[in-house]
RNA sequence: GGAGAGGUCGCAUAGUGGCCUAGUGCGCACGCUUGGAAAGCGUGUAAACCUGCAAGGGUUUCAGGGGUUCGAAUCCCCUCCUCUCCGCCA
């Protein structure tokens, strides 16, 4: 959600906003809506306080006056529903709009019109060599018997999979590892709901949009009427979702901000419109396991972008722990979505695939998310008129799973098709070094 | 899944069609009192929106939505949530 009045303040950098995010949206249209809004709130406000009076006077007049009265405020209750009838309808259509409107990105950001727009900003780590023909990440899982895709497809269909032995132990390894990496750091853990409602989806930005065929609808068959049903609930595709949704219609106190969460939880997503597209393996899969960065914090422009800093680090230094090559870019205007006004992606060295491949990704969403969540604070140095603001919220991966073991299976492979297990795991794994032996 | 009871201001409660501009208690804030504190006394105690330079004025909000009515916290319908009992169950 927007601030109206920094829309009504500079309706240009919001057309300009949308038109670099590649949304076609109509924002004059909307300021007519506008106007017809404000035209009809006065008069029904007018018509209701004639209403309030003519209550109090009813009840001590008695015979013609009374049924004057009465009669007067009959007609006028007649237009009163007339005219909040034409509101609403205006006021629907009004909030719908608005729900489509973008943030405008910080100036930094690059403009472009989809990734080919992305801007590198820096790399770090040497991409590994072999001595050896090296193996594909579903190769070395299949040999290894620790990752099994036909099954998974035979069980769940496309893009599903299992996790066996070592496999299993090795995703549970790299998420306590980053679970305990943030913790050390203060972060507060998060085992949240995995179901959402549609406001929690709307409030954390993806909802409505294109974005909604992305989610999976949690439903069941009814069993007298045999017809399908649905609970209103949506899988989450990101803890973000619910994570963020914790404080919907609150306000916190300023001096317990920011407030540092850390989500981990299992991640659905449908990847409808991704046919044909990374096929192959564990990239892109309907379910995985996350833990995120999501923090709420002032509304302080300067103090969230040294968060934002903070949250891209702690998700470099498990990088780095792993020693795992890496590369930071700037996502442009067209690569962000609507909610964000400032996104940087880690993509990780993917020997099989010969390029880095997209494993984290960090966004700065302003108050966008707040608004639409209603969480504000509490800030007693300001006037008295403002002192409940809406939070700023940022996100970022910490790590995501499976698709951080293509980079960490393939670049620790050995010539006999072993795993070494990357030293910072091996605590996670009762000390176990080598996979497959 | 079945039966029942509920959802009112930060919290607890009162409120069965106009006296509700939602009372009372607690909490909180400020003031008086005091050497200081407690107690006591007094005052205040939300959000959103409209209007206005401002002071102010107005509207809405009693879980949410719809209806009846000149008028709804109160009556009717639907939805959500909470609790109790039964059933099932990790």
């Amino acid at each position: 959600m927007i601030d109206l009045n920094d829309l009504r303040a500079r309706p240009d950098a919001y057309k300009k906003a949308a038109k670099d995010k590649n949304l076609t949206i109509d924002i004059d249209a909307f300021f007519v809506l506008d106007e017809k809004r404000k035209a009809l709130i006065p008069r029904i406000e007018e018509a209701r306080a004639k209403q309030n009076v003519a209550s109090k006077k009813i009840p001590q007049l008695e015979g013609e006056e009374k049924a004057a009265l009465l009669a007067e405020m009959k007609t006028l209750s007649d237009d009163l529903k007339k005219s909040e009838a034409e509101l609403k309808a205006v006021e629907t259509e009004w909030k719908n709009m608005q729900f489509t409107f973008p943030s405008v990105p910080l100036d930094n950001v690059p403009v472009g019109k989809d990734e080919s727009g992305n801007v590198e900003v820096m790399t770090w780590g040497e991409k590994p060599t072999f001595d050896f023909e090296p193996k594909d990440h579903v190769e070395l899982g299949e040999a290894l018997d620790i990752i099994d895709i036909p099954r998974g497809a035979k069980v769940s269909g496309a893009r599903n999979y299992y996790l066996k032995g070592d496999g299993a132990r090795l995703q549970k390894a790299i998420m306590n590892f980053t679970i305990d990496h943030l913790h050390a750091k203060g972060w507060t853990m998060f085992s949240p709901p995995l179901m959402a409602t549609y406001e929690c989806f709307m409030g954390t930005g993806f909802f409505p949009g294109a974005d909604e065929n992305q989610i999976y609808v949690v439903g069941g068959k009814d069993e007298k009427t045999g017809t399908l049903e649905s609970d209103n609930l949506h899988l989450i595709g990101t803890s973000e979702v619910t994570v963020c949704s914790y404080h919907k219609d609150e306000i916190l106190k300023q001096d317990e901000l920011p407030k540092r969460y850390a989500g981990h939880s299992a991640c659905f997503r449908r990847e409808a419109g991704t046919y044909g597209k990374d096929t192959k393996g564990l990239y892109r899969v309907h379910q995985f396991e996350k833990v995120e960065q999501v923090v709420l914090c002032e509304a302080n422009e300067e103090e969230s972008l040294k968060i934002f800093e903070e949250i891209r680090k702690n998700a470099e230094e498990v990088l780095q722990a792993l020693k795992l090559p890496y590369r930071i870019i700037d996502v442009c205007t067209g690569d962000m979505g609507k909610s964000k006004i400032y996104m940087q992606d880690i993509e990780t060295w993917m020997p099989s695939r010969d390029s880095y491949g997209e494993t984290h990704s960090c966004s700065y969403l302003g108050d966008f998310q707040a608004r639409r969540l209603n969480i504000r604070y509490d800030d007693p140095s300001a006037d008295s008129g403002q002192a409940k603001k809406f939070c700023h919220t940022l996100n970022n991966t910490c790590v995501a799973s499976p698709r951080i073991l293509i980079p960490v299976i393939e670049q620790y492979q050995n010539a006999d098709g072993t795993i070494t297990v990357p030293e910072v795991l091996r605590p996670y794994m009762g000390g176990q070094e080598i996979i497959g032996q």
